[in-house]
DNA sequence: AAATTGTATCGAAGCGCTTCAACAGCGAGA
DNA sequence: TCTCGCTGTTGAAGCGCTTCGATACAATTT
């Protein structure tokens, strides 16, 4: 392995000199530095990163728990981390990816000095890993929005936000009965965040619109088309449906335009999934997109502030946008 | 931060006395470990992970690679990288995920020291990836199979397998004409193993029970009825149907069932997909699993035998198997 | 009784970096 | 000419562990 002295040596200088040359915390003359890189291309040096932690004691990588629980939404779990990789990966960080859903793998990260930083996704809304976040020294984002008071910052889309801006969208093109067809059972007892704030969004719009709304939890796959066909058999008069359900999205429009509730025409549906799912879906004419990946970016430059030294738990929410796709 | 000089101290040992009771290198008295324990936990120490790494030389964390392209199934990638952490974890490893697609990460990753071994995924029949691995310190294992001599460890389903296994049941099932419809184009173009080695044994297969075969590229979603409605506009005594994408697979089998073509009497179809992507589809009858976690803790297992010392660059291929589901 | 083995413990030397305090050299202000 | 303040460079002290060699003592063998 080749070592900062192997630099040293054949560049005639010291030790030190290599370091300051490399990370240009001090001035270094021109004349030096050029030989000091010279040095370091012809023997390929490449700092040992554990030196490097333990003599900064920082290891430019951050914690990110991604959790792959059932019921969400893979595709969007995966744009974020992509997100956060990419971003994260600009600014010179690495990532350690963590996929239990406790505090355990988080604590054992961030205690044995592994990460400078943690990221924690799939939020809920009264969620345990809060508290042992709070007992770290290491700074934490939370992608997500957990009810209360909020003592870390938090980053997520404005789920919402969403949930009116389907509701109104709905309500103005005519519809008086909104079904919200949403997450699976599990992700609802769960008090998934979003989910919770997704409901109370269109909820209280419901109300807000004076049209009457029903929040229902929707299966995976082809199951779902039951549960819709359930819904209906209760309350027939339904005529427009907000729906958040990557799996499920496909069978549900399709049954939806064989029961001819829905079509390019007379549109009854406001979906709530990443863009491509949208443009994958026929006759689906109008959604809300969720910029996964823009969520993973966003949380990434939480967490550089932080690193930055920033303090304040800011909340940020990214803003919901409606696209109506050309069919 | 406390260190393992306040645990010696506590505990009124010295500190390699400490580290020897943590690792077990060498025979601790009962009496002295039991003291060591109760300081450890007295105090909470946790050992700093990057002075560990620096003087024993090993890092305990895995490179993981898992670019994620478009066209691959998510679920699959997902899946593979929760079995590999959930693997390499219960050794004692974490994992520290790359997303690019080329052999820059790698190569950063592992000159850096910050990994002991390299694992990655997405890989083409002729990856350049594979050159950059062989040059470097560390061990390798790939998650998948290039084509040629490989001189890496390899670890995957038998894709080759599946076709043949699909082709064999769909002749039995009568049918005489078949079309694979599989991957997006762009995945075909980039010769990604898995996808070159389905074709193979599919075509391989067709000539073999003496029926006739096509193999088709297949966009997502709900074009993918577009690209079946053309293909039986080309040939329209095509009767049996190998399908192998995940967006597309709903929509594909909805619109057969919809054009008389498939029904749970009459199977047409066979699908490779996970399994609960297949349980999803109604009236898909019969499927070939592609045991994405199984893929993933087997890729863990041999990477473990690496680090142990093996080193012979052997192939791992998980077998096919046909599960029928009820209707 | 001396020599040999084995067990339990310790001290100290690193591992490869960063960073602090110190210093040499130099032009500028006095 | 002397001193001051720069700039560029250096030596050495860590960072918190692991691990080698040495040591002390007890149990065994000769």
């Amino acid at each position: 392995m080749v070592t900062i002295a192997d630099v040293a040596e054949k560049a005639g200088v010291s030790i030190s000199t290599v370091s300051y040359a490399m990370s240009g915390k001090r001035s270094i003359s021109p004349a030096t530095r050029e030989r000091v890189e010279a040095a370091i291309d012809a023997l390929g040096f490449r700092p040992h990163q554990a030196a490097r932690s333990l003599a900064s004691s920082s290891t430019n990588v951050i914690g990110l728990q991604a959790p792959l629980r059932p019921g969400v939404d893979v595709h969007v779990i995966m744009e974020i981390v992509t997100g956060v990789v990419t971003q994260m990966r600009a600014r010179g960080y690495d990532i350690l990816l963590l996929t239990g859903d406790d505090a355990n793998g988080l604590e054992r990260v961030a205690r044995g000095s592994m990460v400078d930083a943690l990221l924690v996704m799939d939020i809920e809304s009264d969620d345990p890993r809060i508290a042992a976040l709070t007992q770290l020294d290491q700074p934490s984002v939370l992608i997500g929005l957990p009810a209360g008071r909020r003592n870390l910052p938090c980053v997520d889309f404005d789920f919402e936000g969403a949930g009116w801006m389907a509701t109104g969208h709905l309500a103005q093109l005519g519809h008086k009965r909104i079904a919200l067809l949403g997450s699976p059972e599990e992700v609802m007892t769960r008090h998934t965040s979003y989910a919770d704030r997704r409901d109370r969004g269109f909820s209280e719009a419901c109300a807000s619109e004076k049209v009457t709304g029903s929040v229902h939890p929707c299966p995976a796959g082809a199951d779902a088309v039951d549960a819709l066909d359930a819904i209906l058999a209760q309350d027939p008069s339904i005529t427009g449906f907000f729906i958040h359900n990557e799996a499920a999205l496909p069978h549900l429009v399709a049954r939806l335009v064989e029961l001819g509730l829905h079509s390019a025409d007379k549109p009854a549906v406001v979906a709530l999934c990443p863009e491509n799912v949208a443009r994958s879906v026929p006759t689906l004419t109008e959604s809300i997109a969720v910029p996964a990946f823009a969520m993973g970016t966003a949380a990434a430059d939480a967490i550089t502030e932080m690193l930055g030294g920033a303090r304040q738990p800011g909340v940020r929410l990214i803003p919901p946008t409606l696209t109506t796709h050309d069919r």
